[in-house]
RNA sequence: GGCGACGUAGCCAAGUGGUAAGGCAGAGGUCUGCAAAACCUCCAUCCACCGGUUCGAAUCCGGUCGUCGCCUCCA
């Protein structure tokens, strides 16, 4: 069976059967770059990790665009706070978002293509549109046209004429109607300009996308991603573009991740969810969260829940998914036992062959992670049971592995890479010994004292038949 | 006001027609000097509410209430 996923084209599930067979084209939208990135940031890039991660699982070549919007209000408003350049500030933003989705174990995508980059093949794009009678210049300014595009609202299931009956969008003088969009705007004093046919200026927000998608891709692609707050306007602009230019059906599955929400203090002193983003100000950065937590915890929050719902985020899930991490990384402890063959290892290899049927059922079905992880937890426990029976090295390992490789298609490390530990842990090892001697002196009083001491200091000490091991926390 | 999504145990959450996965928390037990971890057992007669369709619904349809997102920049 093929592998399901939730089109918001269609609002149903439908099979993926792709343009070439065996290859995935996706492109993604990427962060507008004028401040640090924040966790609802990441949760977008982990979600299309996650499902590109899958699909090559499932045998299929993925060519994965995510870009980068590097000329806009924003950047140029904050780059004259600063005094900065504002392409200058931009690349900067750039360099260090990719060293959070680095730290966050996300897979480089195939390219990163820039705005700044793009400026030919926007400039072309917006010429095709205009001879093709999809767009108007006006003062410098280009529009695109959308009474000139019959299905415009498809995709986000609004009418050209509800959308003028709205009071939010305001009139302008220029364009031929309020509903109407920016392909070119034309340069005000002290903005970064290129040249073009209808005077200096910058591309549009929209514009980039369809012609990055383009060019990286193709006119037509199988995947288009981003956050659902895309939904309207952005990727209904793109549509429109697209397909205006192309004449062909421009993106086969629309994919939309959920809002990342958080809890705050509203003024009236209650307490809201609202969706984290700049613009709130309720914002918890990729670098805050990693100074406290190991990558593999943020991943799990986003694992743990459906990708296109909103996911309330706080410190109780945080310390559920810390939780989880720890229950995972419980299998991984060495066996105990010397059985080889018999009962024992045979129920475990049957369970690894279940937990990966599982992980896969669930998986195909709309990339359901709550799903597959339950799959996880299950082989978690029969790996547990088959060192507790005595279950020796080598058919524990060959389980370990499987969990492994399969966490690894989720992009989990089960590593627990906390801050902060490595230059204790000398110390913590030589209180440990410590407390062993005295263990071993039948001073039970103090060796207790010693493990109650760190306990509060957030070191966990746990006996086993090999010795002492510890975990912060 | 318009468009869309969602509402499952103390918490997170899967499940889209056949009688409620998984994780956390909690209770009891095994193991342990005592713990921790691990393992075993228990923990929703019920899926916001009200109608309807059906032999049968958390799952389909209609309505009510509630929450969130979009309609302006936004992952």
């Amino acid at each position: 069976m093929a592998i399901q996923l939730y089109n918001t084209l269609t609002r149903r599930k439908e099979p993926l059967e792709t343009i070439v067979p065996g290859v995935v084209g996706m492109y993604v939208c990427g962060v507008t770059v004028y401040d640090r990135a924040h966790i609802g940031h990441a949760m977008s890039a982990l979600v299309f990790d996650i499902i590109r991660r899958y699909l090559e699982f499932r045998g299929y070549a993925v060519r994965h665009i995510v870009n980068f919007t590097d000329v806009d209000d924003k950047i140029i408003n904050r780059a004259q706070q600063l005094g900065r350049d504002p392409v200058e500030l931009a690349s900067a933003y750039v360099t260090e978002f990719h060293e959070d989705l680095a730290a966050l174990h996300v897979q480089p995508a195939t390219a990163y293509p820039r705005v700044t980059e793009t400026i030919p093949q926007i400039l072309a794009f917006i010429a095709g549109l205009i001879d093709r009678g999809y767009a108007y210049a006006a003062d410098g300014d280009v529009y695109f046209r959308v009474a000139a595009d019959e299905d415009y609202g498809r995709l986000s299931g609004r009418s050209v004429a509800d959308m003028l009956a709205g009071v939010r969008i305001d009139a302008d003088e220029r364009k031929e109607s309020p509903a109407d969009f920016a392909l070119w705007k034309a340069v005000k004093p002290g903005e970064p300009a290129w040249p073009s046919p209808w005077g200096p200026g910058r591309p549009g927000w929209h514009i980039e996308c369809s012609a990055m998608s383009l060019a990286a891709l193709g006119e037509q692609i199988d995947i288009h991603g981003g956050g659902s707050d895309l939904i309207f306007p952005h990727h209904e602009n793109e549509i429109a573009q697209s397909e205006s230019l192309t004449g062909k059906r421009f993106a086969r599955y629309w994919i939309h991740n959920g809002m990342l929400q958080i809890r705050t203090r509203g003024d009236d002193d209650a307490y809201r969810i609202e969706k984290m983003s700049k613009s709130l100000g309720n914002v918890v950065t990729i670098r805050e969260f990693l100074a406290e937590h190991p990558a593999d915890v943020l991943r799990l929050v986003v694992l743990s829940s459906t990708y296109r719902s909103p996911l309330a985020y706080g410190p109780g899930i945080v310390a559920d998914q810390a939780r989880k991490l720890e229950r995972l990384r419980s299998a991984l402890a060495p066996a105990m036992g010397t059985i080889a063959d018999g009962d024992a290892p045979a129920r475990l290899a049957a369970a690894c062959h279940a937990a990966e049927a599982g992980f896969i059922a669930a998986m195909d079905d709309d990339f359901n992670t709550a799903g597959a992880l339950a799959a996880l937890f299950e082989l978690v426990r029969a790996v547990n049971t088959a060192r507790d029976a005595g279950v020796g090295a080598a058919p524990l390992a060959l389980a370990q592995q499987r969990l492994q490789h399969l966490c690894g298609v989720l992009g989990l490390t089960l590593t627990a890479d906390q801050p902060g530990a490595p230059e204790a842990a000398p110390f913590i090892e030589l209180l440990i010994t410590l407390r062993s001697e005295l263990r071993a002196a039948r001073q039970y009083a103090l060796a207790d004292s010693v493990r109650d001491r760190l306990a509060a200091l957030g070191v966990l000490l746990e006996d086993t038949p090999q010795g002492t091991r510890w975990r912060q926390r």
